[in-house]
DNA sequence: ACTGACGGGACCACCCGTTCAT
DNA sequence: ATGAACGGGTGGTCCCGTCAGT
């Protein structure tokens, strides 16, 4: 059957991806790759027409599943503050795979700056983050629960934020609990962006 | 004179910092350098014992700078709040020069991950920026321009934010207006940390 | 039916054709074929043994072809010179081919060199060609209208011509009209080879 | 000194040529060649930025060379087809090198088809051939060796037909005395050309 | 201080031919 | 008879660091 295919191939895609996450997109030869995934390099290649082609489809599958995930939340609060801390918090376990993929992050991040393909899909999300919580901002306004500023800037400043984290999570896991950082965070921003009556 | 050796030396290092700026570290070979630098292999290993030492020393280089940028509006300050206020607005000069040198941030990041060395280097910063404003809440607490919160907590959500806009900075550099994003977001944080007197 | 069978089989060898003739037999690989072909790498090797073998056919294919063009020509003559002249002419539309199937003597050439069965059936021709006009000549002595000479010399020197000009046809065949000097060139070696009466 | 990097080169040279000959330039690796030179693949690409740069050295001084010697007996003759003749009896010698450096030929031809730079350097030389030849045609029918025809074709005549011996040469070493062969040759090509008075 | 030829190793991509299932 | 996954191996290129020589 067909599922020999499947197979070989996602024994590829996580072998690559516990590698680059390790060890870094160019300190990881096709070679280890097929070592570890046990894997010939004739069924590498005839899987993914480059290296470089794995790495996009790691990224893609990665930013599909992230999508998935704040999708799924996007729905559940009834006050924009409280919306912002349940993701916040929903970070959290995010945050705990640390060794595993988080990683994988600066690597893209990385291979972005040198490939305009990379780039596209790596930039792409964080448009898209901005937006959403634009918008967020606006219902925020609306309801009176957040005090009248550019939704543009307040959302990137959101952003930026998360992307901080992210990076020093990374950089650094073990050096604090980014998790908490997070939520504080988010608390403090909240509390600067929330409307307040005199 | 010894003149010549510094000549050369420098020469090095300006081009391999412009190189690893455009290329990043492994895509930009010895011979790059030199070439670049029109100096020859052995000049370069005899300034040099390796590509690595020399990412080193413009590491070192590099935070012995922005130590140097920090130092110097430490003291500017009356109040906390305007404190760090003047340190956001100082920033955006500093994220003018994305497309020279401030893509060497992605490049430390990456290799921190790879190579002790460089995360050590790397990281230590951080800490010492994050004891930084540790201490700065601290005095805001005390003078009572700032409430009551853990000085660590709010500290590292500065530190985290600062460098996602470094980041983002890097990625998009065309995107947005980052420095106006940095103050904007200073400020909201300033204000989600002020004290308030009901 | 089994009309499926040969229809794959003539895909198979004249986009092999194509390719060689365009790319050359080295910088051609099966897979390439078998995307022209559009066809699968199986059916490429379950009618062919080797990609050699594929060649070796195509190779014979040829020269069965232009045994037979010759074949045609050879009896429609009085004379030995207007054999020869008439020859010659209907080399023209036989040159004017260039780009499509003519480069393929020279693929044949090359790997004639390096393998002794492709050197077999390659040589094998010209020394047939050659024993054709020797006897020709043999013919035109007996009737008086060509010089005594060693008829083996005369037809290698024919040959070698013909091939000649062939070569020069592969090579630049935007350069010259090659039929115009396949015609030339025979006159003045008919000049050179006729009998004179002083 | 430097005299060791032109030794150097003067083996890696040397090496691929006989192993170019012998096998065809496509059949042989860069480390073959390395390993006949005995030197390793850094010193080959030091000096060669490409296999192909390589060929294409090989194939300029060789032409060199060929025009070397074709100046030298430029200048040796009274009478046109005296000289004509002098050129062909050179050949011998030169014909007889077969299976040393001959052979290069025809990897030179095969390559030419599919690179436009060799295609240049190739080419080129035949052109020049030509109108080398066609100035002797002139010179031989102003004084009055020659019939009238366009020196031009004249001179594509001899060309091909040197072209052709010199193929057959390749291809069948052992066959026949090509050296007889393309002496009879250009006697009965001047006997065609001959002027002939009633 | 500087030169540049050099050693040796690795890496990505590719390619030919086989195998198993259909 | 055909399709696709696969195996194993090679090929050209490049790169880092060294070393003899100036």
């Amino acid at each position: 059957v067909q599922k020999r295919s499947e197979r070989t191939r996602k024994q590829i895609t996580q072998s690559a991806l516990a590698l680059f996450a390790q060890n870094g997109y160019g300190s990881t030869s096709v070679a280890e790759i097929c070592r570890t995934a046990q894997v010939s390099k004739g069924a590498f290649y005839h899987h993914f027409k480059t290296k470089q082609a794995l790495f996009v489809e790691l990224l893609e599958t990665w930013l599909a599943q992230i999508d998935g995930t704040l999708d799924q939340s996007r729905w559940e609060m009834d006050d924009v503050p409280q919306g912002l801390m349940a993701m916040a918090n929903a970070t959290r376990g995010f945050l705990r795979q640390a060794d595993e993929s988080l990683p994988m992050f600066l690597e893209f991040w990385s291979q972005a700056r040198l490939d305009p393909a990379i780039w596209n899909a790596t930039i792409a999300p964080y448009r898209r983050y901005q937006r959403y919580f634009s918008s967020m901002i606006e219902d925020g306004v609306a309801e009176g629960s957040i005090k009248k500023i550019d939704p543009n800037l307040g959302a990137w400043v959101i952003v930026c934020f998360a992307v901080g984290v992210l990076l020093q999570c990374v950089l650094d896991p073990e050096g604090e609990d980014w998790g908490d950082i997070s939520s504080q965070g988010v608390r403090v921003l909240l509390d600067g962006l929330a409307r307040r009556d005199s």
